[in-house]
DNA sequence: ACTTACCGTAAGCAATAACTTACGGTAAGT
DNA sequence: ACTTACCGTAAGTTATTGCTTACGGTAAGT
């Protein structure tokens, strides 16, 4: 997470990011393995270094994911609560806002 | 996850969440009660039983953290992208990334 | 060509997380 | 009162994670 949030402020080679950080190289080198591997990074060869960048793309289908975890239990959650309380549905309609989805680009 | 994503079919007691996943009650117990404590699920006393549903305030909760986080990440490799491609980056790019080479660390 | 700078991967180890069995405790049924 | 059903917690074990050191490999400077 802080190798993530700190390739947030811009591209980094891997050793800078070591400095920045209380571990080793090789075990940012690690953690750049698996950002890599889940899509949430890019690396590009410059010369002797490699630098790493934050891939936007992966970024916004991760958010999709969780956007998609959070709707189904919340909608699930308040249709339960209805039906365990079904004289007062009507004042189960307070949140209508929230519902609304968030729009991705 | 597993057990969160299944609350979000509706409350459930300790022992019908433990028959639906691979493990055992106790263990159950042991994750509703991380999930409790991080306010993503609450429970009430139901006779002998214990019955556990959705907290929707602290699923908004870790929402929000979750989408601050996107937003900080997306909005920050935005800016640094534009700064690092002005015009065309055939040109000057070369030189510029290979003077900060051994500057810091 | 040799040396230097950077990097990824493997292997081994320590810390942590996740699970199971065992136990005790409360509420309801008989 | 006893029995049954349900549950939380503690203790101990196993699996997983996260780190370090060691090594080999490529690109650039000399």
């Amino acid at each position: 997470m802080a190798i993530f949030q700190r390739l947030a402020h811009g591209p980094m080679a891997v050793h800078e990011l070591a400095a920045l950080v209380p571990v080793s190289r090789p075990a940012v080198s690690q953690h750049l393995r698996v950002l890599k591997d889940a899509g949430l990074i890019r690396d590009s060869k410059e010369g002797t270094r490699r630098v790493y960048e934050l891939d936007a793309a992966g970024i916004a289908r991760l958010r999709a994911h969780f956007d998609q975890v959070w709707d189904k239990a919340l909608s699930a959650f308040q249709s339960s609560a209805e039906k365990a309380t079904p004289q007062n549905d009507k004042a189960g309609e307070k949140d209508d806002k929230r519902r609304q989805k968030r729009r991705h680009s």
